[in-house]
DNA sequence: CAATCAAGATACAGATCTGTATCTGAATAC
DNA sequence: GTATTCAGATACAGATCTGTATCTTGATTG
């Protein structure tokens, strides 16, 4: 005990405290929007005053920016890891199972705060080229992976490849909100079922090529 | 000219005072959200004092609840009679380019409105069972609408209609915040054509009965 | 170890917001 | 036409919030 009471240095303790501070913050506007929420409120919630807060932000947006860019990267790492990662597409399927299992149990927090980002971001201009790099980079995810499916089942893509990626990431956000308006009427698996539905509707698609009426 | 002033009787002086609060009230929440907007704000915009709020509603949360229905009513209105109205498939298709036409000139706003009374919802236990209704009403008008189109096509359902009604809304919502969020790299017609896409694929998919593999 | 420096606390001034209590004038009732 | 009643305005008392200015204390530097 007591082994040797870890003394920080200077960029330390005001690292910690900026961490602190966001991460306060995101309970917060989880739990009451951005607006709702006040700097008293999240200096105190991470156990200081707003002194401190002042001396890390410039004011409330300043920090919300940064919360925003911080959550934008770490999601878009996330993003890449999964489609990266699997070599086949099974594999990838698994791994979004897998991810959003494991996102199911924190749905509500998870997604209340992206709308508050997404609202607050729609509100700033500065912020929203932001956010739509993100989904776009999403998007692109998803067209590259559905791509790599096609070829693996030799098929030509009924669509616009960066038109399909557009309809899951868009499905999935839409599920999710629908999950959480409407709890206890769908399953934790949606997101997967719906993808998986869609991946063999379009495979059957496109190995029908009558009926192509594009134009 | 000053053909005959109309004086306006208690109730009707009042029921326009309450409108005027609810229009300038949703004005305010689109463009500050619920909770960056004040009652004085409200009565403000809406050309009153706060004492004319207090005297029409107990609350801005009163209100808001108020809002939320309204919307919500109004809402389901008008999904009831897109599809109700029309008589065959491609007709009801039609409605719900234009209807969707009609909606991107005020999208930015409307959505934003939408999600702010979302997160509200999702933040007051009591009025989260009135969006929940509304999401599963819009979901189920999907569900026998798609019913409605295989049938006329002579096809069985690909997955149960109410799955595909939930997929259908909520790639919707999905897709509309996308065109929100990342502008210009999205047509109008992104909902119309997807929710084409889909029904061509699910068709096609049907119409392949080998490959079943559910269960 | 003394001098310095900066992270975070405390104190202060101003603005804004909420909710109630009271007032005024126009619509109703008799 | 007078009395009444109620919609909306005005006035008031807290409460809370923001941002800055100043202090305190522990880390840094020599």
């Amino acid at each position: 005990m007591t082994p040797e009471r870890k003394r920080l240095t200077r960029e330390e303790s005001r690292q910690q405290t900026r961490g602190r501070l966001l991460a306060a913050a995101a309970e917060l506007f989880t739990e009451r929007g951005v607006n709702g929420t006040s700097v008293e409120q999240i200096a105190e919630r991470a156990g200081y005053t707003r002194g401190a807060f002042y001396g890390n932000f410039e004011d409330k947006n300043a920090l919300v920016a940064e919360l925003l860019q911080h959550r934008t990267r770490s999601e878009l790492e996330e993003v890449r890891a999964l489609t990266q990662d699997a070599a086949s597409f099974d594999d990838a399927l698994g791994a979004l199972r897998a991810w959003n299992r494991d996102r199911a149990r924190h749905l509500p927090e998870w997604l209340a705060l992206r709308m508050e980002l997404v609202l607050h971001a729609l509100r700033n201009e500065e912020l929203r080229p932001l956010l739509a790099e993100r989904e776009l980079l999403a998007r692109e995810a998803h067209a590259s992976g559905l791509e790599q499916a096609f070829a693996a089942r030799g098929v030509q893509a009924p669509a616009d490849p960066a038109f399909l990626g557009l309809i899951v990431h868009a499905l999935e956000d839409g599920l999710l909100i629908q999950r959480l308006l409407t709890p206890g009427g769908i399953p934790d698996d949606v997101v997967v079922d719906a993808f998986d539905l869609l991946l063999r509707s379009w495979t059957a698609l496109a190995q029908r090529p009558d009926g192509e009426g594009d134009g």
